[in-house]
DNA sequence: GATGAATGAGTGTTCATTCAT
DNA sequence: CATGAATGAACACTCATTCAT
């Protein structure tokens, strides 16, 4: 692995299991086995840093995402492999789900939000354009796509948590992921 | 109010709005009008006021759902009692919700964490003492407590937190409560 | 002496010997004695410790400036009294006199020179205040206040430079200074 | 323009506007184009780098000085000439007559006086040797050369100061060149 | 000639905390 | 109870410089 990679793994690392407010640079080049020049040579920032780490595992998240559309009229289908997505990201990449899953509810007025912000935002937008589509076969949703954006993404990310074991790796069957879409589906249509 | 009670509200804004880390103890006396060793004087440390909030708050939390005990049958009105305690915290405490609602999700060798994780494991144990009760009358449920207990706090604080509105403020009907508690059931026995 | 004083004499010294942004902020503290922090309690930055020492010296080189006012109608009497002005600010002291004298010509654009311009601003003010009174009494000078400042302020300080010798003493005679007002007269008359 | 040269012209712009120690190696190379170990190969050290420019406009300097001698009698003539080849390097050099001017009252045991004050002292000796050629004919100065020659290097270069407009060019008639010739004698005389 | 990558030492500043009063 | 003053350690970041290619 290049400098670069490992920064990037071992800031990722501790971000994930100490926080990113907790955590210095220096604490990260350490770990790296790098100097602090070397990190602000890639990075430019720990702000930098950070969005990089982002950069990376957000942008496959969100032409996964996209990657549903144009919505067949399958809804069960469609919500399953929405869930898998998230399942396969905190499966292949607990770190990154641990520290995303961690910093969305990080306060708004905070360093570290405002950081990672635009990130969600596009996650969101994603979800809704999703949804967008879906409500226009379900017409008694439209209007209430925002909090069905909200809604799915918290069912999701709290089953992958409960699910989530101490050393960080994720196991969730497809049967699993079935009843998670059948139990999001119940709530839409309970509204 | 005395110097001690502002000193608690506006640390419990600050870390609720900028986070725990985010946060100086400076920011915190500066805003409460005090100087820094009057903090100390009360709480000892910048954990120690920390700690002091969750005290609060969470004695109260506690005991309420501690008060759900003896189980009496009724699932589907315990259920809804529950949550009902859930969102009367966010409706009347909401920046303590959020703050909570937050750091449940840090990093677990985080500072933060470890200042409150005793909470969150007094908070586990009391709805898991809770379940362990439930479970009792539905027998095909025993083993899956400690899953029980995740699901259920992942599933009501997703829903308060996609109610929350901009200026920290909740409003949840009568009857979106008893969907909650159904929809929670739903999960529970499709499982 | 008190800390703040010590930590102000020898910045003074420090920023007069070897140039504000040539010195670093641990050099001050140590030679003074202290720490970081505590220069920091009384200035809040090395921008606010070298504002500090100009508020301090260049109060009192304005006041005494503007005691000249109002002009009575002697100008060779006026003009040796603000000479004396300045040769009694390079005699007391004379750090600051170097200091100034160096930080007056710095680049407009660089870090030091934004700090002080404010005080250079006023000091340029008050003497022009004295010149346009000056001018009422002589007509044909109306207009050329401005350059008069500017040649004056080169003027004395040129001549307080070259007296300086290298253990920053000045000696200059009440002779000296009536031919140094004389020769800046001579200058002003030929324009 | 080569690398050398837009690296040697950048410098020069930079270290006038923003100072020789505020202004980072970094910041040349960027606005030149080029990476810093050509900046390097080139002039060694930042060091060398205001050393090069003082060698390329001094060197000049120097030489028109040197070309008044040998002394021939007509001193004003002689001064005129002399306050013409300043004059001119300000109004064909301003940034670097800026840079010159600033870092002559830089503190003596500062950085970037170390690195300069050569020039300034073969600047000192080649006036100096003039008046010393000029008091060959006017005995009574005997002894006051060195002083003669702070004087001269303030007031002209205090008058060129006070002409600079914002934009940095200088424009001085050639009266104003004779008026300053013959302030400065009458300065001398007066002595 | 020119580059990307790397560094040791230092920058100004803030951290949570303590002490004498 | 409350303060002004002080601290050691850490903070994110930049400095001038070098090396292999």
């Amino acid at each position: 692995m290049s400098n670069k990679e490992v920064i990037l793994q071992k800031a990722l690392e501790i971000f994930a299991t100490e926080g990113y407010m907790g955590t210095g640079v220096q604490k990260i080049v350490d770990e790296a086995g790098v100097t602090k020049p070397t990190m602000y040579h890639y990075f430019g920032s720990k702000e930098g840093l950070l969005r990089s780490i982002y950069e990376i595992h957000f942008s496959k998240l969100l032409s996964n995402i996209l990657e549903l559309l144009p919505y067949n009229g399958d809804i069960i289908k469609t919500m399953e492999d929405l869930v898998t997505i998230y399942i396969k990201l905190a499966t292949n990449e607990p770190l990154f789900f641990w520290l995303a899953d961690h910093l969305r509810r990080s306060p708004r007025k905070g360093e570290a939000y405002k950081i990672v912000s635009t990130y969600y935002k596009s996650e969101h937008d994603a979800i809704n354009e999703l949804f967008v589509a879906i409500t226009q076969y379900h017409t008694n949703l439209i209007g209430k796509e925002a909090f069905l954006v909200s809604a799915y993404l918290s069912l999701i990310n709290g089953y992958i948590e409960a699910s989530l074991s101490e050393d960080m790796t994720v196991q969730i069957t497809k049967e699993e992921i079935h009843l998670l879409a059948k139990q999001f589906l119940y709530g839409i249509f309970s509204l």
